[in-house]
DNA sequence: CAAGTTACCTGACGGC
DNA sequence: TGCCGTCAGGTAACTT
């Protein structure tokens, strides 16, 4: 589901929700997700806490407490946060609601179960933060992800770059269908070894990544079946979509027919014209 | 070590 | 109508 533009609209849609508010209860389905909910620490450490900041880091959301402690939750595939009134019906797949001192709720919405909270607490920190996103590649607008950092790590390698773009130790926040845009807007086939790109290819890359992510922020994000922003409210940006799901398509830039490969075992998307196979 | 595969879960959709 | 296979925005644990 999401990748870091949705993340960002969410973080950026609930802070203002949330900053200030106390948590007064907690309440759980009991169903696991990724990984169990580690419903006491947060029962013992949030109940009663106010929350102080509301943070995007890669695709987590990082919810820090006037205690110290930092609530960290991954969205995975399916993944919603809305707020709502204590008394909106619940629906299924409500895994985690928080109530707040407003008689609004938080509500962790998740069909797949594929995403997954951390407590961080805060007699860890900031160490706990640091070993958590220690694999973490820098975020993409930083300027430590640079076309020079990029093609250091790339050296040698033969993975398909949009694996290699993809990968969260690599650069921060990219998913499949941002891989695919960027690769598209870049020229860059989907399939060329990461380590073959040069120094130029990696400068409009990132360009492209930067561009794409922050009109997609703009956009409020892209819904394709479960994306809803804090407010309950799809993101646009599919509509701006010039490659991912496109396949059989006639190229928006030069007429040809898109085409679909599985690369990762993700389906790619692109046009054998404008991002011709090197190497 | 690098790269590819599988598993985790539910639901929507198309074909028969 | 229903059954079955395929697919889906992510990540981590496997295997090779």
């Amino acid at each position: 589901m999401p990748e870091l533009p949705e993340v960002e609209v969410i973080c950026r849609g609930l802070r203002p929700h949330l900053q200030g508010r106390t948590i007064k209860a907690l309440r759980s389905s009991g169903k696991t997700l990724r990984r169990p909910i580690p419903l006491a620490p947060m029962q013992s450490r949030l109940c009663e806490a106010v929350v102080i900041n509301v943070e995007r880091r890669a695709k987590y959301l990082l919810f820090a407490t006037d205690r110290g402690d930092i609530l960290v939750i991954h969205l995975g595939m399916t993944g919603r946060l809305g707020l709502f009134d204590r008394n909106h019906p619940p629906t299924p797949h409500d895994h985690l609601c928080l109530l707040l001192d407003n008689n609004m709720e938080l509500r962790f919405n998740d069909t797949r179960r594929f995403g997954a909270m951390h407590l961080l607490m805060a007699e860890k920190l900031p160490d706990a933060e640091r070993e958590f996103f220690r694999a973490t590649g820098p975020e993409p607008f930083s300027d430590s992800c640079s076309p020079s950092y990029l093609q250091k790590r790339a050296k040698g390698r033969r993975l398909a770059v949009k694996s290699f773009i993809m990968d969260s130790g690599i650069i921060a926040g990219v998913g499949n269908i941002y891989a695919n845009e960027s690769l598209f807007c870049a020229g860059i086939h989907p399939s060329t070894p990461a380590g073959s790109l040069t120094r130029n290819q990696w400068q409009r890359l990132i360009t492209e990544i930067r561009l794409i992510l922050n009109w997609a922020i703009d956009c409020g994000g892209s819904t394709i079946r479960d994306f809803l922003n804090a407010s309950g409210r799809a993101g646009y940006f599919q509509a701006n979509f010039r490659i991912y799901g496109r396949n059989g398509h006639p190229c928006a830039t030069c007429s040809a027919q898109l085409e679909r490969l599985v690369i990762g075992g993700r389906a790619s998307f692109f046009c054998p014209h404008c991002q011709p196979l090197q190497k």
